[in-house]
RNA sequence: GUACCCGUAGCUCAAUUGGAUAGAGUGUUGGCCUCCGACGCCAAAGGUUGCGAGUUCGAGCCUCGCCGGGUACGCCA
């Protein structure tokens, strides 16, 4: 099964190098920069070029002879330096896209050699509320658990709460600062777990005996303390409660809710190892471990701190060691923000001297800040941090008020109007989020993250429910979808436009970067519309050009919806819009 | 101080091994609802890719130097 245009002209490529004895590794073609030149370009003569010192148009001109002979292309030129050019026939094209239609996977190919996946995303701590900055994390890697697991790979989605540090001890010692035991503490609800640990931070902020007791506190609670593990119980279930209540909300799942304080016993192993193979050393009462320094200086990893503690990388450590003894992880993928880049990196390296993940592919996936205008982390306007309810109450306000009130429309009662309000905000949220190539950090547009116009996730989802309206509408009259035929040059780009599937979905599963996705679902949708626009579907000239139509637009629906899907977004079978204006 | 990342249209962002005429959205200006959903479509204007050298047939991308911004640098996580 090969449902790619490229891959069946790169076969022929192939074919077509290894004859004349060419490196094959440049035996591809690309999607063209120029469609007034053709539908494919292939840029390997100008590589072959620079390499044997020929005359790139002389090796373009060859492959391209040999080109002439297949039986798919409409026209090959050489163009330019020694760009090869070609143009398909429009009936290669339109079998290509009845073939995805009639294709459960759309076309799209899986992974030739699956394997388990472990992505550690959200990262959420105790006791702290979710804000904006922990949106990209969770967005982002549910987006990438969905790519991984459609391409064919096992995976398993771990939470990893940030629950064993000393915050822990800082907030229990604050609540028997104030309380004078922990007596009320299994009264506490999540807002007052919050405050008390604003009220910690600011303590031990410039107090050394507040930061000393909170100290002493986490290592009781770390060596088994029953009363401050009972109480820590419960700061956990409170805090987790709320998340998991956010997470529903952005509908960003995990298969395990681990946390750092499930890997304390395989920390004590850890250590145990570095000790007896002469990996560690101490230094200062702390038990390091060295890592080599290039030309960057690299600080140690401290796994035991001068006062017997464990240091928070070996948190990391152990927690690898457990995934690949007790998961069987083949591969480990991070998702955290720019900061943390130095500590993977030792982390990474710690882990390879002591030989405990090996043949396991260990990877931090970087993306920057949200920020706001100023280009510094996103604030409120008065300067606090936006929690992530607040953020979604507002989007979801602002979607409420372009939408009909319940029962304005029949058949919309208070229940679907408040589902596809959420359907529409959570889009626009994360569509906002994933159409920025991750790596960079984004300007997060207060004003415009609820925008229904332009590059956003509602747009989109109403491109999906123009065609299921269409599509209803053709159901009801007894039209129905035949063979594709391409005449309109609207249709010829959206059928080539739609053989792209395979190969964005394949990238962006590499690059674990679903912004691939984003942008190619963006793109579809306007093409699309162009199509809309330019060629009628159910009043088309006559019945073969209707069913085509049909069928094609039945096709981007689906693609659509499923790139949706692996962005982690819904598509709502319809978009209703309010009376007024 | 040292290391890493970033600097592209007024604004927010793209640009798959170095390739042709650097693309979208937004904003601005103009056009398109008697026809399948105008949250749409079409068109125009908008650029010395921070600056200066170098490598190359060819540089937004590679190298070096400046300028400007960000982040991280042993016992917080």
């Amino acid at each position: 099964m090969n449902l790619l245009l490229e891959n069946k002209i790169n076969t022929e490529l192939c074919k077509i190098f290894n004859k004349l004895k060419l490196d094959d590794r440049f035996a591809f073609v690309k999607v063209s920069d120029r469609p007034d030149l053709s539908d494919f370009q292939c840029n390997g003569a100008l590589a072959l070029a620079k390499i044997t010192h020929k005359n790139p148009r002389e090796i373009g001109t060859m492959i391209a002879e040999e080109l002439q002979k297949c039986t798919f292309c409409e026209s090959i030129s050489v163009d330019g330096p020694g760009f090869i050019n070609l143009k398909l026939k429009d009936d290669v094209i339109a079998q290509n896209a009845d073939a995805m239609a009639d294709d459960e996977r759309l076309g799209c190919g899986m992974v030739e050699d699956p394997h388990k996946v472990v992505l550690d995303y959200g990262g959420p701590n105790v006791a702290k509320t979710m804000h904006v900055g922990h949106l990209r994390s969770g967005v982002i890697g549910e987006s990438v658990s969905r790519i991984e697991r459609f391409v064919g790979n096992d995976v398993i989605s771990d939470v990893h709460l940030g629950d064993w540090g000393t915050p822990m001890g800082m907030i229990i010692s604050e609540i028997i600062m104030q309380d004078g035991s922990l007596d009320k503490v299994y009264d506490y609800d999540i807002a007052q777990i919050t405050e008390f640990y604003k009220q910690a931070n600011i303590r031990c902020k410039d107090d050394e005996n507040a930061r000393e007791n909170a100290r002493q506190i986490t290592a009781k609670l770390q060596e088994g303390n029953t009363q401050y593990r009972r109480a820590w119980e419960h700061l956990r279930n409170e805090s987790l409660k709320a998340i998991k209540a956010n997470y529903e909300q952005l509908d960003v799942n995990f298969d395990l809710w681990w946390g750092e304080s499930d890997a304390h016993q395989v920390c004590g192993e850890v250590v145990r190892i570095a000790r007896e193979n002469d990996i560690s050393e101490v230094d200062n009462g702390a038990t390091i471990i060295r890592l080599e320094e290039s030309n960057k200086p690299k600080p140690p990893v401290i796994i035991v701190k001068s006062d017997g503690a464990f240091g928070y990388q070996l948190t990391d450590i152990a927690t690898i060691k457990m995934r690949v003894e007790d998961l069987h992880a083949q591969e480990i993928v991070y998702f955290t923000d720019s900061r943390q880049t130095l500590h993977f990196e030792q982390v990474f390296e710690a882990v390879q001297k002591l030989g405990i993940a090996p043949n396991v592919k260990l990877q931090h996936i970087v993306f920057g800040t949200v920020n706001g205008a100023d280009g510094k982390p996103f604030k409120t306007r008065d300067g606090g941090v936006m929690d992530l309810e607040t953020l979604i109450a507002m989007s979801k306000e602002k979607v409420s008020q372009s939408l009909p009130k319940p029962n304005e429309v029949e058949g919309y009662g208070t229940a679907e109007i408040e589902k596809l309000t959420q359907q529409i905000a959570i889009a626009a949220i994360k569509f906002q989020d994933l159409k920025n190539t991750i790596a960079s950090g984004y300007v997060f547009e207060l004003d415009d993250f609820a925008k229904f116009e332009g590059k956003t996730g509602p747009y989109i989802q109403y491109a999906v429910a123009r065609i299921n309206s269409v599509l209803r509408k053709a159901a009801a009259s007894g039209l129905q979808t035949g063979n594709i035929v391409l005449q309109a040059p609207e249709e010829r780009s959206l059928a080539l436009k739609l053989a792209q599937v395979h190969n964005v979905v394949m990238r962006a599963h590499t690059d674990k970067e679903p912004s691939i996705i984003a942008e190619y679902t963006y793109n579809l949708a306007q093409t699309f519309s162009t199509f809309y626009n330019a060629c009628p579907m159910m009043n088309a000239n006559n019945q073969e050009l209707v069913s085509s139509r049909l069928k094609l637009a039945k096709l981007t629906r689906d693609i659509l919806k499923l790139m949706l899907y692996l962005l982690g977004i819904e598509a709502p079978e319809v978009m209703l819009k309010a009376e007024n204006k």
